[in-house]
DNA sequence: CCGCAGCCTTACGTTAACGTAAAGGTAAAG
DNA sequence: CTTTACCTTTACGTTAACGTAAGGCTGCGG
C-alpha cells in the first residue's frame, strides 16, 4: 500500500538497503528527513530520492556525484553549470558502458573457447586417459 | 614494434598504469616474471596477462576474480567447477549491465526534462523576472 | 667521479562506503 | 514491571586497490 510517510527500517526493508546506510546518506548531506523528536520520518519525496541515489550508485557514481544528481531534480531548477556537467558525467558512464560492452563480448568468445578446450579434456579423460590427481 | 621482452615501465607507459600497480598484481597472484637478478623481466604472455587483468577491471571485477579469470587462460585446461563458477560470474555482470543500461535510459529521460526546465527557466530571467543571486 | 634514470624492497597512508559495537531512550505487549 | 522491538548517537573497525615516501643498488653519459 501507498503510504505518506516512512520509518527508516521501513525504506530499509523496501529498498533492501541497511539502516546504517541510509544514515549515512543523510550524514553525506544527500537526504534530510523531517524528525519527530528524535525520530527520522520520511516523506515519499525522502522515498524517491534514496531510489535517485540507488540508482545513481547502480551506475557507478559516488555518493558525492549523487548528491549532486539530486540537486538536478530541485524545484530551484539547478543553474546551467550543474546540469552540463551532469551530463557531462552521464556522457562519461554511457562511454564506460560502450566499453564494458565490447569487454564483456570478448571475454564471452574468449570463454567458449575456455569451455570448448575444458570439454575437450573431460572427454580425453573419460576415453582412457590420465588426469593429473 | 615488438618486443618479445618488457621492463615495468615499459609495460606501465603502454596500458597507462603505475608500476606500482604492476608490482602490486604480482604481489597478489596474478602475475610472476621471470627475474634477471633482481630486475623484472615481462614476456609477451605476461603483458597479455595484465591486459587481461585491466579488462576484467573495467567489468567490475575485484582482482581476486581477475586471478580466477587468468587461471582459464592456463594450459592446464581449468576444471569444470572453475569454469561453471566463472560463467555465472559473468552472466551475473551481463545481469549488471542490463540494469545499468536501463538506469542510464531512465536518467537520461529524466535529465532531458530537468535540461528543459533549466532553460527555461534560464530564458524567464531573460524575459525580465528575477533570479535570486 | 657526479649525477641522473630506472630498478628494487619495505612499509605506512589513503579513500569510499559503510559495518559493527556500545550505550541508551521509548512504547506497546504480556 | 519486564521483555521486545523499535529508534537514537557516537565512534572505532574494515576492505580493496593502490599511493607515496624512504632508503638503497646499478649502470651510463659527461
Amino acid at each position: 500500500m501507498i503510504m505518506s510517510t516512512y520509518s527508516i527500517s521501513d525504506l530499509a526493508r523496501e529498498l533492501d538497503i541497511t539502516t546504517r546506510a541510509i544514515r549515512f546518506y543523510e550524514e553525506q548531506g544527500l537526504l534530510s528527513p523531517q524528525r519527530r523528536g528524535n525520530e527520522r520520518i520520511y516523506s515519499a519525496r525522502d522515498r524517491v530520492t534514496l531510489k535517485l541515489i540507488l540508482r545513481g550508485k547502480r551506475i557507478g557514481f559516488s555518493l558525492a556525484e549523487c548528491r549532486d544528481l539530486i540537486c538536478l531534480y530541485d524545484p530551484a531548477g539547478g543553474n546551467q553549470r550543474q546540469l552540463t556537467s551532469m551530463l557531462d558525467k552521464i556522457a562519461e558512464r554511457r562511454a564506460q558502458l560502450d566499453q564494458q560492452l565490447l569487454d564483456i563480448q570478448q571475454m564471452q568468445i574468449e570463454l567458449d573457447t575456455a569451455e570448448e578446450r575444458c570439454q575437450a579434456a573431460l572427454l580425453s579423460t573419460r576415453t582412457g586417459q590420465q588426469q593429473p590427481a
